[in-house]
RNA sequence: GCCGAAGUGGCGGAAUGGUAGACGCGGCAGUCUCAAAAACUGUUGAGGGGCAACCUUCGUGUCGGUUCGAGUCCGACCUUCGGCACCA
């Protein structure tokens, strides 16, 4: 079977591009006919290149919206770039290269190399998030924000990264206290910064019951939520030269209240310094000292023994009368609960290494079962009797929890309490290149927000880029220097920069209506095209860009500006491409260029290649030989189609055959398109060419038969292969664009086989197979089993037990 | 420590509780060629037997269990990878 004319992907890879681009074929607009299906892919940071890493997470998404828009969807499926961000102002301290120029020169690149997948990508609905006409919309959202009480102005210890010289988020410390960007060990420093009150949204962050996500995506954002439910309990306080008169702890356990032994703050609570008596001072001093100069990971090290000192003070259990004593000690948060807890050793691991580091009493006060008042080995942290505990003696755990809330509760001592391990978003960056947070600072007005009609704030060209740890614009003067909104008295402009996930949490909705510029969106074309119906993207950002982006919709839906809860309905994680053995970066040098690829074997290769590898949310290994196969297989479709087909002798039983494979294969590539099973679809696909390559030469069908597999197998081929399958399509003579047709649908009849393959087995075990036709009764298969030669040499003389028949599958004989 | 995912040929992987290893890579043999590459065809889990077509035993991380039958279900464990981790 040899063509004349050879597979020649690079010329027509070019051709069709250029067609399909020259006729707008991929250009969308609203429709009210068809249903909408909006498929987004995460955009990509503008680091200068695509590897094959971008190409996984984008070909097999665009091979799925293809797929989508031949079944008749509208479907938008947009690309842009997120282009602030620090690698680009690195790069200008490093090399001299402005941020702009950088990131522009690469988006060229990238845009270069992104057309080269053959995507469906509607070019005019780019988006750039680094440009005046995006961040203006980005400044007006922050507006919007600081209006509605989102945004706010605070001092807290903040996550600090001395590589990047910025403050961070706390979702932008990974792992054991590294900066997610550079992999700097992360420490704390006091700084005011601006913050979004995403706490106030934790409840509803925490509800995925109206979206399709991965369960295991759901379960890191309600980790990382961590909502605990218990009470605050007011301990009493008596202190000369303190004026407050109880300190809170929050608790789960408010049934082993009776078993305080003492109290704990973090080093950093505001009244350390009053309650430390003055033969204490020195040591407390130390100990804050010591805990100032640790790392975030340091500090919460479990391993580490825990220290701590007495402040020499007490607080008043008010359900005993017992005075505490108040210690410090660096195992105390003091962003969490109220920054203080109740030591209550016997029930906390924790508090129990403590006690008996120093010397504390341990009292049960939850009664282990069959406790017999023995000394513990370690903490009983399961529930059990209370005992010990006055008035409420011999309620369950469970019980004692409500008894205790109730009885503080009426007391005015305390309440039932909720608290969440989630923190506000701290969104300034002490860097330049960023959208500006539109923000004034008046020496008579305070903070005052920039005037809408004077966005966007824009970046000044000419600052100069020097790792300072403040923001570059604070020495830049003309930016810096304005006049005040509300008095027009000289006034100083804020200087840091956004967050750049403040870009990515509304970039989807831009897409929408890119164009207009007296609004952040069209609100009609946001109407139709939202929400996202199915987002890809990679599990990395799971708490991160998943949780600001799922914030950010329910605060602009409770300002009415959009009206769903959710922007993205279906989630869908692809996995991760490596290449020996490990994720693709520049730093490993282990970076595999796509171009090189599309140069030699073709995009579609490349395309169908990376499919191949395995399950799309498995990810896998990279293999220069593997696609070489890929490559011989659009070879063969090729030579396949371009082959002229004659019939001899025209065999109906295979023309059947061909009819029943054909239809098989359309029901399997279509389910595999649906459940993203790109693998076993393009297997399929080979079986069908290796069915029809058999076929060809045994010539037993019709002309118009073969005819009718040849076009089947293009429009399967069409969204994993769109440059080759539109090639072979005009080849046939088929009218263009094969883009613009249907997909197959199959006929369920003409799937049933005429004739099934039983196994025969004896005992469970395969001892024979035999043809039958699929009408075979269980009697008539039963009794074929047993007359076969082989299977009586197994049966022999034994009893026959039970006989089991498995329609179209098996027979089973049992013997004794 | 807790939570999640995964362990199948030389490799990537495939298998509604019913023929384990589809499809591809690699290997081997052959066709073509002066030769090589490319392409194409055949073959390829391991062990044992047979001149042969074939026959046979073992085999899906480990150990148990359920079942006529387990890669698949259940229990315990081991390993790898991801996430969280002094969160009161």
């Amino acid at each position: 079977m040899k063509s004349s004319l050879r597979y020649n992907p690079q010329e027509i890879e070019k051709k069709w591009r250029e067609k399909w681009a020259a006729d707008h074929i991929y250009e969308v607009r609203e429709d009210d006919s068809r249903p909408k299906f909006y498929a987004l892919t995460m955009f990509p940071y503008t680091s200068g290149d695509l590897h094959i890493g971008h190409w996984y997470a984008m070909a097999p998404s665009d091979v799925h919206a293809r797929f989508k828009r031949m079944q008749g969807y509208n479907v938008l499926h947009p690309m842009g770039f997120d282009a602030f961000g620090l690698p680009a102002e690195n790069t200008a301290i490093s090399h001299g290269i402005h941020p702009y120029i950088w990131t522009m020169e690469n988006i060229e690149n990238m845009r270069r190399q992104l057309k080269s997948i053959g995507a469906i990508y509607d070019w005019n609905r780019e988006v750039i998030s680094c440009l005046p006409e995006y961040y203006k919309w980005t400044q007006w959202f922050f507006l919007k924000l600081y209006q509605a009480g989102l945004a706010y102005r605070g001092e807290a210890p903040v996550n600090w990264c001395p590589r990047c010289q910025t403050v961070l988020a706390n979702e932008q410390v990974i792992g054991e206290g590294f900066c997610e960007r550079c992999g700097a060990a992360v420490t704390k420093r006091d700084l005011e910064q601006w913050f979004f009150r995403i706490t106030k949204y934790a409840d509803e962050l925490l509800d995925h019951s109206r979206i399709d996500w991965p369960e295991r995506i759901e379960i890191m954002q309600k980790n990382w939520i961590g909502k605990s439910t218990g009470a605050e309990i007011a301990f009493g306080l008596e202190h000369k030269g303190v004026d407050a008169k109880e300190m809170r702890v929050f608790t789960t356990r408010a049934d082993t209240i009776f078993g305080v032994t003492f109290f704990v703050l973090a080093p950093e609570h505001p009244l350390v310094p009053q309650l430390t008596t003055p033969e204490h001072k020195a040591e407390v001093e130390e100990y804050i000292f010591q805990t100032q100069r640790q790392t975030e990971f340091e500090r919460t090290a479990v391993e580490k023994e825990k220290g701590g000192v007495f402040l020499g003070s007490y607080v008043i259990n008010k359900l005993n009368g017992e005075l505490v004593p108040i210690w410090i000690a660096d195992y105390v948060l003091p962003g969490y609960g109220t920054g203080a807890v109740m030591g209550v050793p016997a029930h906390d691991q924790r508090d129990f290494e403590f006690a008996k580091k120093f010397e504390l009493p341990i009292r049960v006060v939850i009664a282990p079962p069959d406790w017999a008042g023995e000394e513990l080995e370690s903490a009983y942290t399961e529930s059990g009797t209370m005992v010990n505990s006055g008035q409420f003696d011999g309620l369950s755990s469970e019980q004692g929890v409500e008894a205790v809330c109730d009885y503080l509760q009426a007391k005015g001592w305390g309440k039932r309490a909720i608290t969440y391990r989630l923190r506000d978003w701290l969104i300034s960056r002490q860097r330049y290149w960023g959208a500006p947070i539109p923000i004034v600072y008046c020496d008579k007005c305070g903070i005052v927000p920039v005037p809408e009609k004077d966005l966007p704030v824009l970046l000044p060209p000419d600052a100069e880029f020097k790792p300072t740890g403040e923001s570059p614009l604070k020495y830049c003067e003309s930016f810096v220097n304005t006049t005040c909104p509300q008095c027009s008295s000289p006034a100083r402009r804020e200087t840091d920069t956004m967050d750049t996930f403040m870009c990515s949490s509304w970039y989807f909705l831009r897409y929408t209506s890119p164009e207009v510029d007296n609004n952040a969106f069209d609100d009609g074309k946001l109407k139709y095209w939202m929400p996202v119906d199915l987002y890809t993207g990679g599990a990395e950002h799971a708490t991160m860009h998943l949780l600001y982006a799922r914030f950010f919709v329910k605060a602009i839906r409770d300002m009415g500006l959009v009206d769903f809860d959710e922007p993205f309905v279906r989630l869908f994680n692809q996995g991760t491409i490596v290449y020996r053995g490990e994720k693709m970066s520049k730093s490993k040098g282990n970076v595999v260029t796509p171009d090189e690829y599309v140069a030699e074997l073709g995009a579609d290769a490349v395309r169908a290649y990376i499919m191949f590898i395995g399950p799309w949310e498995q990810g896998g290994e990279w293999s220069d030989s593997g696609i070489v196969g890929m490559s011989r297989w659009l070879n063969r479709v090729w030579n396949l189609v371009m082959a002229d087909y004659s019939s001899k002798e025209i065999d109906p039983k295979v023309e059947r055959e061909l009819s029943r494979v054909t239809h098989k294969t359309i029901r399997k590539v279509t389910g595999d398109m649906e459940r993203f099973r790109f693998n076993t679809m393009l297997a399929a696909l080979m079986e069908f060419t290796n069915y029809l390559g058999w076929l060809w030469e045994e010539g037993v069908v019709s002309v118009l038969a073969w005819r009718e597999a040849i076009t089947n197998l293009l429009l399967l081929l069409a969204p994993t292969a769109p440059h080759l399958a539109e090639e072979l399509w005009a080849r046939v003579g088929h009218p263009y664009s094969i883009h613009n047709q249907s997909w197959p649908k199959w006929d369920e009849e003409l799937t049933k086989e005429e004739e099934v393959t039983l196994v025969v087995q004896v005992n469970g075990k395969l001892r024979d197979k035999v043809t039958v036709p699929v009408s075979i009764t269980e009697a008539e298969a039963k009794e074929l089993a047993l007359s076969r030669e082989r299977v009586k040499a197994y049966v022999g003389d034994k009893e026959i037990g039970r006989i089991l028949y498995v329609p179209r599958r098996l027979v089973n004989i049992v013997v004794g």
